[in-house]
DNA sequence: AATTAGTTTGACCAATTGATCAGATCGTTT
DNA sequence: AAACGATCTGATCAATTGGTCAAACTAATT
């Protein structure tokens, strides 16, 4: 700490010792990108440190001179995850009503689901197996959760929307846009989508907009 | 073949050829269950044979002698999963109406879920994983769903429910059903179910099939 | 030119992996 | 009692596992 501070005067530009923590960075989110793509497909205790470097285009020694263990690696995913999740929550703050709230929630659900099937597939991974990694960090997610079903129970009570089951209505939502990310092979099959073309997330996110509005009655 | 025919012409009671057939399947059966087990929580590459002829209360070259490999008693439970979901399509067979039929599908599927959620992760797995096994043998499994959502947009012609898109809206179903056995650990914690105790599957049912009515107008 | 901190390398470790095999053991039939 | 097929066992295999280590290398600082 007091040796960057002393050093750290001379500023040209761009100094050595920012290159340097730059350069760790950017193989550290190498590593991590790999390790989703293994930890995705083959689960942490399939994947082999390995095959993570070898995807990351680093030597096995080398992956571990930046990380502690495999482990390690993969409960700082899983935070990551959650951390990336954190936008993801049903809120009132905006002042919007029930229907635009659930609209964009499923919007933004989905749109994860798209871009980052793989992470979602991870997080999917460790609830099957129990949540034995997740479990110490998943309280804030957990909780926010709560507050937005709380937010769904205040709809009902003030007869904004139908009498439902908040918890499970939320629930529900997350379910089926989560299956767009761990199912997408399944659904590429049934859609008859080829390889490389796109599942078309227009009409996915209309339709899945539809079934929660309308349940709640607000379509 | 021609052994057992002639030499099994005495029968009492149960022959001792049955009672070695019988133990044979009671072995595979354990053998089965335990690797379903094992596979749900750690997937194919990361559950070694070792755990599962522990599971099941052999040794490993023991296990061997039922299994030519772990790729192959792999295979083989897949499709018993696939064999076991047969009767989980949604037919017009009954006579019955868009709504029976509906309520009768989310029934049996969460019914499913409940009582085989191990069974159902592997399959989940397996799909995550881009379906490489499965890939020869589901494909009488999407005819069937895909005749399935053929009558559902028979439903839609013939006015008996609300312009949906059928394909969609059976693998929302599906999805949701699905959710009450990968997310276990999610549900349990969101409901604040304590270990041991049993999930709500009544409410669960009764809001499932209330969502997917209501989307389509039958209630 | 020497020092330094950061990084990379090849060799290496004990443990486990999936799988095999010859020989021992078992209960049954002849 | 001999022979039989079915089953079980301990030893063993090469390959891979997660991880370590000292030594070498690199580039910037002194």
């Amino acid at each position: 700490m007091s040796k960057v501070l002393s050093e750290d005067n001379n500023d040209p530009e761009l100094s050595a010792r920012d290159k340097i923590v730059e350069r760790r960075k950017a193989i550290l989110a190498a590593i991590h990108e790999a390790a989703i793509e293994e930890f995705a497909t083959r689960g942490v205790e399939g994947t082999s440190t390995q095959s993570i470097a070898r995807r990351a285009g680093l030597t096995k020694p080398q992956l571990h001179y930046y990380i502690a263990s495999k482990e390690d690696l993969y409960e700082d995913i899983l935070v990551q995850i959650l951390e990336e999740w954190r936008e993801l929550f049903i809120d009132a703050t905006t002042g919007e009503g029930p229907g635009e709230i659930i609209r964009a929630y499923i919007r933004k659900k989905l749109e994860f689901s798209r871009s980052k099937p793989k992470a979602s597939r991870v997080f999917t991974n460790e609830i099957a197996r129990g949540a034995p990694v997740l479990g110490k960090h998943w309280a804030p997610h957990v909780d926010a959760t709560r507050s937005g079903v709380a937010l769904i129970q205040s709809w009902v009570d003030e007869g904004k929307i139908r009498p439902i089951d908040p918890l499970l209505f939320h629930m529900h939502m997350w379910a089926v846009t989560q299956h767009y990310a761990d199912f997408d092979a399944q659904v590429r099959r049934m859609m008859g989508i080829e390889e490389g073309q796109e599942i078309d997330f227009d009409r996915v996110e209309k339709e899945v907009t539809s079934l929660f509005l309308r349940s709640c009655g607000l379509e």
